[in-house]
DNA sequence: TCAAAAGTGTTGTGCGTACACCCATGA
DNA sequence: TCATGGGTGTACGCACAACACTTTTGA
């Protein structure tokens, strides 16, 4: 390992896909646009180079807070692109993070680099810079099989929701039909929601329960060893 | 992304975490020695820089050849890591690969960087270089987890096998007993095996039918999307 | 004929799946 | 009273788990 043959000129980058959650919308991912070169005005995922005493963890976080204002609810490492050719003027290997945030708790922002900080729907993105497109495809493959397994969707919810706004997230996220009665009740059967005693008061219909996710409990199941399989 | 506000000096390298199985033993894991600063004379994964114009994907093979003479069967990647003060030298960013091959197949030998390459039983492993340890224990993990629900584990045994040996292989890798009839009925209901007319010849006891994997039904069941889940 | 490993079936049960109607509220 | 969304039970079938004896071979 590291036998310094000859000066390598590679960097090292971070970027981000942050899935976002509006009620009854599609799932949306926070893209920035670009005012420096190359891709000046275009779209492009949050990220940037790793500074020199930071760690590669520390970086994404960082570029989210500094570019878009947001620190995420639950975010983990992807994959690594690292392809010559990805970046027009350097090589970069870029190390790719997932990210899910409840977008009514984080408003955006956007700093010097970045003109503009805007969420888009997945279904209608706009044309992105570098492999982003790749990138974003391969955290939306991640997200559809992790969500099936652990129950990471709740970090898109807020801290009260009613038993619907899981089941159209779930709907959202892996974009099939679910028995509403067979998903509520294998949830329950699992134990990870509390029950509040307040109830949606918006929109028309019967209002619903509110319940908060128990964290202690998924831990404790995680623990174990546990499958999480829907549908 | 990639904001180049002022130099940035970290080194990209990979490793490569080699599992080996050689029937009836433990599972065993590639090393090489190193005869190169710093931790010279000392046990560590294979691995390197990556050059400035090969893929992070090439560089693996690359340097698991010249280090080592192996050309894994099965290499993906693994996880990154990136911490500053892994290396006592530079900062470092190391993109970690899991990779199997059968030991019977590939010779080793060492290269000049090198001193020497030899497999390690995974419950006996020298002191290891860097964070090497970590990175091991990372693939453990994750080898584990993955041989449940996708059949890498055919990359381990040899062209034709005794359905024994993939048992046994099972037992290795999970570390626990499995049942042998039911083990045997759940592989043999998806197809994946072809039946030869071979018989393993060594050994005392009734000789067992040889069986050779099926890769095109494998490659169809992945297709349909496919859940192999053992015990 | 003994030791060693290969080969093989049945039964119970728990879990996932399919499926449709009533309830509470606001307009 | 109507429209809207919330809340709930049952029956069936299948797939998994538990379990032990017979067969083949070489020594």
């Amino acid at each position: 390992m590291e036998s310094p043959k000859k000066l390598q000129d590679i960097k090292v980058a971070v970027d981000a896909v942050i899935f976002g959650y509006f009620d009854k919308k599609d799932l949306q991912i926070l893209l920035i646009k670009r005012n420096i070169e190359p891709f000046k005005g275009g779209w492009a995922l949050p990220g940037g180079l790793v500074l020199d005493d930071e760690s590669v963890d520390d970086a994404v976080k960082r570029e989210l807070y500094e570019e878009a204002g947001i620190r995420p609810d639950f975010l983990e490492q992807l994959y690594t692109f690292g392809n010559p050719g990805r970046d027009p003027r350097n090589r970069v290997v870029s190390v790719a993070y997932l990210g899910l945030v409840n977008p009514s708790y984080h408003e955006l922002f956007a700093d010097s680099d970045a003109e503009d900080a805007q969420w888009f729907s997945i279904n209608k993105l706009p044309s992105l810079a570098f492999d982003h497109k790749i990138i974003i495809e391969t955290a939306l493959k991640r997200l559809r099989t992790k969500i099936q397994y652990q129950p990471i969707g709740f970090n898109l919810l807020n801290e009260e929701f009613p038993f619907s706004d899981l089941e159209n997230l779930y709907k959202t996220i892996v974009g099939q039909e679910i028995d509403r009665r067979n998903f509520r009740k294998k949830i329950m059967s699992y134990g990870l929601l509390n029950e509040t005693n307040n109830v949606k008061k918006e929109g028309s219909g019967r209002p619903g329960k509110l319940f908060t996710f128990n964290k202690e409990k998924y831990k404790e199941l995680e623990e174990q060893g546990f499958y999480f399989e829907i549908k």
